[in-house]
DNA sequence: TTAGCCCTGAGGAGCCATCA
DNA sequence: TGATGGCTCCTCAGGGCTAA
């Protein structure tokens, strides 16, 4: 069998991988030969997955294999570091992403909260009157019917109704400011082909919130796309347990649960092919972690439709 | 055929913020 | 300062699935 030496396009800097000429996307071109030479085809990668690259030589594995060696050699380490690290690209060899961010939680908390604020400045301002509406007719019904009963507790929240008034109206000064400031209104599309979109900003701002972990920035993806309803009453794929003796919960909507798993997996470089040169255990020990890395993901969301869930019936 | 992985559900631990 | 609650993560169980 003629294996191919590929150059990814779009990669910076440059990566080559020895493929098999069957994971040519056009299978009408395998018996092109040497034709291919200088062609740039979809290759299929990993999962059925198409990615753009250059045929740059056809011949035996071994063969290409040294020549890729070669080509990969010729790339400084100095532009690998450059431009490689602050991006975390397909061609990143290293595999040890931490999953959890050494940074202590106090100082993660601090910040957090100053984040929270900004997001709350972003969340429409209806909205929050609304709830703030709501919250004042709750009071007025209640003083209604237990009119005889307005004792100091009933103070107490009209005191602290005023309170949460006062910081409604400071966080909705901040969010016309942030407005003034900003003009990144534009939705971008959260995962390549799910057709999901988010504002710019917005997502951001979740991703700002959320440094802990990819954990922590799934859970608040899904929290913004999907409603309380929706996360209730609903697992992650729909599938039976086979520990448990009860109906399968449904699926909840896949579109967008995949859109936030891509996007997670993507904004760990973790959706890209092996880079080129490396050897067959270390493409095993990649595949292992990214593989971790998704159960990681998944399993966190699974738990926290669960816990979403649990929480509503202790609520009902 | 079989080892390893997948997936859901349950329970609990650890950390942190809030409150009395 | 201790109690409490929320959030997140970890571990385990157990049958199905899949690749070797």
């Amino acid at each position: 069998m003629d294996y191919l030496l590929i150059e990814w396009v779009d990669e910076d800097p440059k990566t080559f991988s020895v493929v098999s000429i069957d994971q040519l996307a056009d299978g009408g071109l395998r018996s092109s030969g040497r034709k291919l030479i200088g062609k740039t085809e979809s290759i299929i990668w990993t999962r059925g997955k198409e990615f753009l690259g250059r045929i740059l030589n056809i011949g035996g594995c071994d063969e290409l294999t040294v020549e890729a060696d070669e080509r990969a050699a010729q790339v400084s380490d100095d532009e690998r570091l450059q431009k490689v690290e602050p991006t975390r690209k397909r061609s990143n060899i290293s595999v040890d992403v931490p999953l959890k961010k050494q940074k202590s939680r106090r100082n993660e908390s601090s910040d957090r909260s100053r984040r929270i604020g900004d997001i709350l400045s972003h969340i429409d301002s209806s909205t929050i009157e609304g709830i703030l509406a709501d919250d004042s007719n709750q009071h007025n019904l209640e003083g209604e019917q237990e009119e005889s009963n307005e004792t100091t507790e009933t103070n107490e929240y009209k005191g602290k109704y005023r309170s949460l008034r006062t910081k409604y109206r400071e966080l909705k000064r901040k969010y016309k400011e942030l407005l003034n400031k900003t003009n990144e209104t534009a939705d971008v599309e959260l995962y390549e082909g799910t057709g999901l979109k988010m504002n710019v900003a917005e997502l951001a701002s979740i991703k700002m919130m959320s440094s802990q972990s990819s954990s922590v920035l799934a859970r608040n993806l899904f929290r913004r796309l999907f409603s309380a309803e929706e996360l209730t009453g609903h697992s992650l794929y729909g599938k039976k347990c086979n520990a448990n003796a009860t109906l399968p919960l449904p699926e909840i909507d896949p579109a967008r649960r995949d859109a936030v798993i891509g996007y997670i997996i993507k904004e760990d470089g973790f959706d890209t092919p092996p880079p080129a040169g490396i050897s067959i255990a270390e493409r095993k020990s990649l595949s292992k972690v990214r593989k971790r890395f998704k159960r990681d993901i998944t399993k966190s969301l699974s738990d926290f439709l669960r816990e979403e869930s649990r929480k509503f019936q202790n609520a009902t």
